[in-house]
DNA sequence: GCCAACGTTGGC
DNA sequence: GCCAACGTTGGC
C-alpha cells in the first residue's frame, strides 16, 4: 500500500535551562517564539512541526534535569528574528530577513506533568532505551519522541517517584 | 572536500 | 568543575 503523504501528528521535545527560559515563565506568557536555536538539526526539526503537535518542555543542565510540561505548537516555523539583532546574543550576520539561515516555531503552554519525569526516571525505563533523549552525548535542544515514547512518559508522568 | 582544532552542551 | 560527544570552523 502507497504511503500517504499526510502523517501522523508528531511529538517532540523542547530542551532549556530554566535559567534561561523556564516552564513557570511560559505559563505566565503563555505563548513564546522558541528562539535562538543555532544548530541545523533542531532547526530541521522544527521545519518538521505542524500546528497542534504537542511536546515535552524539558528542563536542563540542572541537578535533576526532567520532563515538566506540555506544549503545543501554535506557529509554524517562521525566521528567527533573534539572528537579525545586530549585537544581541543570538546574532548571526549570515541570516538576513531575505536568507533566514535560522528558524524557530511558537509555543503554547498547555499543561505540567502531574510530576516531573526526570532523565534518571527515563533512562531507568527499558521501554524508553533508544528515546533520542537518552543517548550518549545528545545535546540537540529539540528532538522528536516517538507517540509509544510520548505515551510512556506520560505514564511515567502519572507515578510519583 | 578533508580533517584537526576548537567551542559548546549538558550530564554527572 | 570535569569532560565526552559532537557540531563548526578554517587551513590546506
Amino acid at each position: 500500500m502507497r504511503q500517504k503523504a499526510v502523517r501522523m501528528s508528531r511529538y517532540w521535545l523542547f530542551k532549556s535551562e530554566p535559567d534561561a527560559y523556564s516552564f513557570e515563565r511560559l505559563h505566565d506568557e503563555r505563548v513564546t517564539p522558541w528562539s535562538g536555536v543555532r544548530n541545523v538539526v533542531a532547526k530541521n526539526n522544527m521545519l518538521e512541526m505542524k500546528l497542534g503537535d504537542l511536546g515535552f518542555f524539558y528542563h536542563s543542565s540542572i541537578a535533576q534535569p526532567a520532563a515538566v510540561g506540555i506544549v503545543r505548537v501554535v506557529r509554524t516555523a517562521y525566521p528567527d528574528f533573534t539572528a537579525f539583532e545586530r549585537g544581541g546574543e543570538y546574532y548571526d550576520p549570515r541570516s538576513t530577513p531575505d536568507k533566514p539561515k535560522w528558524m524557530m516555531v511558537d509555543v503554547e503552554y498547555v499543561e505540567p506533568l502531574a510530576h516531573p519525569v526526570t532523565l534518571a526516571r527515563m533512562r531507568a525505563e527499558p521501554r524508553l532505551l533508544g528515546m533520542s533523549l537518552l543517548k550518549r552525548g545528545q545535546r540537540l535542544s529539540v528532538q522528536p519522541v516517538t507517540p509509544h515514547e510520548w505515551k510512556i512518559v506520560l505514564e511515567l508522568s502519572k507515578q510519583s517517584e
